[in-house]
RNA sequence: GGGUGCUUAGCUCAGACCGGUAGAGCGUCGCCUUUACACGGCGAAAGUCGGGGGUUCGAUUCCCUCAGCACCCACCA
């Protein structure tokens, strides 16, 4: 959909790029429109060349950690608006001079990344028992190397400064490295300890989960009152459960030991439901009494408040423990699963005295035969069958409860007792705690930093084990006695324990959580525990940039670990970002239909490629469907191309402090005008100036403004950047750019060089006021469009005779304070308001641009500087205003015949208008404006007349009251004056 | 159950820590093919700042409360 653009010279194409020199440059000109997509490959490949965005020079060290995406992954909205905000930072470090890394890499993600090879394994046939640990992981490495990491290449698609040279792999040899070192040191603390019991466990996957990785969600369930016969045959005891089928694992019945109901029960025995077995009835505190029927079972191998109240009775009430589900979710005997666990230690725990064939544990058969391997949801089903046909179900009842799934397989997680190994997390937390107490780290926007202290405060010993194949071996090893050694690898195990080769060692199979490997990405990336001296220069890092959804999961451990190895934070500052949704707020998801793909924004996608992509793998015709009508309807037209700062710069407008991101596809369209402008000014530049500039100092009103307003800018957006406020950076450079150096500068400049006097010494200074403002600009903008300006630096190379040829060396412009002259800029103000309220008339009476008009003005003003300014810029009013003269006449002077009436606090003129006047219009007119100053004048008078507005005002709001009042005075004068003319005249 | 955030123009959002005159982009309307740009220029209309109460000389802003909408943590036998 390209529009038709006249021919444009072939010799500026594909010149290769850094070959272009000011000689050829002056006399190529700028094709009319920015087109992104050949300028974005060839400048990407540019900035590779030689050192790349490797870090150099002497300066402060900068460096930002890139949270490694899964390897798995392909860029999505979040990433390429976090890529954005990152690469802001860096590039405008590296201007500043800094020594700026960008430390880049990406994750193996152990459950994802298994799983997509699963599937794989899956369409072949396959699976990865049948192929076994060692070909499996083979495998896995291969899809590693084939197809991860695509998601840093298109991080390159977004113009990411990040070295290259530096990427790292969590399971990249040194990382692994640092993985068993931390495990080892943490293991010898104390800190890392290997524990009986309960988990999240996901049947589905056959492995542990952190309570992180587990979502709960509510849904419709059944409450199931199940009668327990009681040995002495009285009425049975009724008990509410949700999962029937955990009987089996019952311990105990237990009720609050104030329940009066249950007095006389507490201390006897009740019959299970089924299965021939007793429990003793206790007494606990934590049990409902207003909840069922206040009696509830206990299963301390299935349910984690049940594990609670086992831990504090066990030994008063010797209660055993054991578990009735085997790794899939499957009923089992316990014994069986103590075996299939193929460690050595015990997974059950029965109090002295009693063995597994004494008849409370049913004589070694807890499973009734009926429902041995059967799963948990078909036992369940059976049992109730069972229980209702024996009369031990009382009733049922819908009951709505969160279901816990696990966040990747969507599997109902069981609680299970297994032995795992966990962080201590407390000693680790307080450091943490401190940390952001103090300071040391801070958080921005700093709310975030409660939810942090939350969390903290309340933090649970952290299962660090995973049942997977894919991830960091746990570097431990335990003998036949069930001991367990720690090392780098089994000849390490016997050097540090002094262990006979002979003595029988078996590694532990699992892995360890992926977050394990993440929480030490700051160090490890830079070397530990190798004594790299990057890790002296980059660490603590300056800023993690991370959406508040991981501030759990990554930023808190991060913290952990990076106080504990290093003994110092990892970064300074945590900068937490809104996280991107669609422009109805709804969260961008596949299911939804609603997702966009940053490269299409950046390239551009056709309705119907996109209609395929949207619906591609999608389970649910009815869905794919309805996502096909919606995205037909919503994109009837594709999408078209914007180009990478378009997007970039529709990323950084948007990143206003807040937890959600409405993407609204229109605010790129927007900015990819911006680009445009803002190349059509360069065009106009070159066309004006296309040679290199000398200095020259300002003196004309226009160029002292935009120079002064430029310092202003400098100073904005170094403010801006310092509070993280990429939405104000963004705001502040727009509105540069487009209102202030466009709109007003450029019309002005352009006047001044192509129609005016001739007067040398003024085309002198406004060129290099020209070419120094925009050099600037460029240089400013840079870090968020960054192909876009280095495309014009190149192609303008004459605007920067002895500046680097690449922008992204360029240094960033600092403000020149001399140039700031703010009474200046309100001189301007007041002569930009004249010149927009001489527009508004001319709109108003609807007279075209081309239409000159005749003017004359009275100066109203009562500052000097003011009028001095307005007298002196007459030709810039003729200019903007489209004014054929414009003459002044002596205060007093009567309104000519014939002409509309402008009233503003600097001037009163009067536009010769013979032949449209209307005479009511014109005074309805001027009476709405004398109406609209009255008003804030009495408003103003009135709240200055409030005696109690006297005595507590503070002095300098009275003050600049009485300033304003003054000039609502001036102007209400002059309006009443100037109607009683025009009824005068009547 | 505990907590957090949001509610401002037709739409998407700033402004609030630090009270005094409410802003932007998009959209809408009018005029304009002015040789940088129609991906443009100039101008206009549009808001009882979610409801109620309080503090204050003065509240969109601070406090309380209610309503609606998101989200987080815990838990539901």
């Amino acid at each position: 959909m390209s529009r038709p653009r006249p021919p444009e010279p072939t010799a500026d194409h594909d010149t290769g790029g850094g070959e272009r020199t000011i000689r050829d440059a002056s006399i190529l000109p700028l094709p009319k429109a920015y087109e992104p997509h050949e300028v974005e490959k060839r400048l990407y490949a540019l900035w590779l060349e030689g050192d790349g965005f490797k870090p150099s020079g002497q300066g402060t060290p900068y460096c930002i950690l890139l949270p490694p995406p899964n390897v798995t992954g392909t860029l999505h909205m979040g990433h390429a608006f976090q890529d954005t905000l990152m690469d802001i930072l860096i590039r405008r470090a590296r201007m500043n001079g800094d020594c700026a890394l960008w430390q880049t890499g990406t994750d193996h993600a152990g459950i994802a990344t298994q799983m997509v090879v699963e599937r794989e394994l899956e369409r072949e046939g396959l699976n990865r028992i049948t192929l076994g640990r060692t070909a499996f992981l083979e495998r896995v490495w291969a899809w590693k190397e084939a197809s991860g990491g695509m998601i840093l290449n298109q991080m390159k698609r977004l113009g990411c400064s990040a070295d290259w040279s530096r990427e790292r792999f969590t399971l990249d040899p040194a990382m692994s490295r640092a993985v068993s070192e931390v495990f080892i040191r943490l293991h010898e603390e104390g800190l890392i300890y290997r524990g009986l019991r309960l988990v999240n466990w996901d049947p589905q996957l056959e492995t542990a989960l952190s309570d992180l990785e587990v979502r709960a969600e509510e849904e419709a369930g059944t409450l199931w009152y199940l009668r327990y016969p009681r040995t002495g045959g009285q009425a049975a005891v009724v008990v509410a459960t949700t999962r029937p089928e955990t009987l089996f694992g019952d311990v105990a019945l237990a009720v609050h030991p104030d329940d009066s109901r249950y007095h006389d029960l507490v201390g006897q025995r009740v019959w299970l439901p089924t299965g021939g077995r007793t429990i003793p009835v206790i007494a606990d505190a934590f049990v409902d009494p207003a909840f069922g029927t206040g009696c509830v079972k206990i299963t301390p191998a299935h349910d984690f408040n049940d594990f609670a109240v086992w831990e504090r009775l066990h030994e008063k009430e010797a209660l055993p423990l054991f578990r009735i589900l085997d790794s899939r979710g499957c009923l089992t005997e316990p014994a069986r699963a103590a075996r299939e666990s193929g460690s050595p230690e015990p997974l059950h725990w029965l109090p002295p005295g009693l063995e597994w064939d004494a008849p409370e544990l049913g004589r070694g058969h807890l499973i009734p035969e009926a429902y041995r391997g059967l799963d948990r949801l078909k036992a369940r089903e059976q049992l109730i069958r069972e229980l209702e046909a024996a009369g031990r179900v009382e009733k049922t009842e819908a009951h709505r409860l969160s279901i816990p799934r696990g966040e990747r397989s969507g599997a109902i997680i069981e609680p299970m007792l297994t032995r795992q190994w966990f962080v201590q997390t407390r000693p680790l937390a307080e450091p943490a705690i401190r940390a952001v107490e103090s300071g040391r780290i801070r958080f921005v926007p700093e709310n975030w930093a409660q939810n942090f202290f939350d969390w903290m405060h309340n933090i649970q010993d952290w299962c660090i084990s995973r049942q997977l194949w894919w991830g960091h071996r746990i570097p431990a090893w335990c003998d036949d006695q069930g001991r367990w050694y720690t090392g780098h690898d089994e000849a390490d195990v016997r050097r540090r324990h002094a262990l006979d080769p002979s003595h029988p060692l078996h590694q532990d199979p699992d892995v360890l959580d992926t977050w394990f490997s993440s929480a030490l990405w700051p160090f490890a990336t830079l070397g530990w525990p190798q004594d790299d001296p990057a890790l002296k220069t980059f660490y603590p890092t300056e800023v993690l940039v991370t959406g508040f959804d991981i501030i759990f999961f990554w930023v808190a451990r991060m913290v952990m670990m990076g106080l504990h190895v290093m003994g110092e934070v990892p970064f300074r500052t945590v900068y937490v970002h809104a996280l991107v949704r669609d422009a109805e707020g709804q969260k961008m998801s596949k299911s939804k239909g609603n997702v966009l793909d940053p490269l299409d924004l950046i390239d551009g996608i056709g309705l119907e490629t996109l209609v395929q992509k949207r619906t591609r793998g999608l389970l649910l015709s009815n869905q794919a469907r309805k996502i096909e009508t919606q995205t037909r309807k919503e994109y009837p037209q594709g999408i078209p191309a914007f180009g990478t700062d378009a997007l970039r710069f529709t990323f950084t407008a948007l990143a206003a402090p807040g937890r959600d991101l409405r993407f609204d596809l229109k605010r790129v369209a927007g900015y990819r005008n911006f680009c445009n402008k803002l190349w059509n000014a360069g065009r106009l530049i070159q066309q004006l100036c296309g040679q290199p500039v000398p200095p020259t100092p300002a003196t004309h009103v226009w160029n002292r403004w935009i120079r002064s307003r430029l310092a202003s800018v400098c100073g904005a957006v170094e403010e801006a950047l310092g509070n993280y406020r990429f939405d104000e950076l963004a705001g502040h450079l727009y509105e540069f750019t487009w209102n202030e150096f466009c709109d007003w500068y450029l019309e002005v400049a352009k006047n001044l060089l192509v129609s005016a006097s001739g007067d040398e010494a003024i085309c002198a200074e406004t060129r290099s006021t020209l070419v120094g403002t925009y050099n600037a600009l460029l240089r400013l903008l840079h870090p968020v469009i960054p192909f876009i300006t280095e495309e014009l630096w190149g192609r303008l190379a004459w605007l920067h005779p002895e500046g680097p040829d690449r922008i992204l060396t360029a240094a960033t412009p600092s403000p020149i304070v001399e140039d700031r002259d703010a009474s200046l800029e309100r001189g301007v103000l007041r002569l930009q308001e004249l010149i927009m309220a001489i527009r508004r008339t001319r709109s108003a009476y609807r007279i075209a641009d081309a239409k000159r008009l005749q003017a004359a003005f009275v100066m109203t003003a009562n500052d000097a500087d003011e009028a001095a300014i307005i007298r002196r810029e007459i030709a810039s009013i003729r200019l903007l205003a489209r004014l054929e003269a414009c003459e002044e006449m002596p205060a007093g002077s009567p309104k000519p015949p014939g002409s509309a009436t402008v009233v503003t606090l600097p001037a009163t003129l009067w536009l010769t208008l013979s032949g449209h006047i209307d005479r009511g219009a014109e005074s309805a007119r001027l009476r709405q404006e004398f109406e609209n100053a009255s008003r804030q004048k009495t408003q103003v008078q009135s709240r200055l007349e409030n005696p109690s507005f006297r005595n507590r005002a503070p002095g300098s709001l009275i003050e600049s009251e009485q300033v304003r009042l003054a000039a609502l005075e001036l102007h209400c004068g002059e309006l009443a004056r100037q109607l009683e003319e025009l009824d005068r005249l009547e």
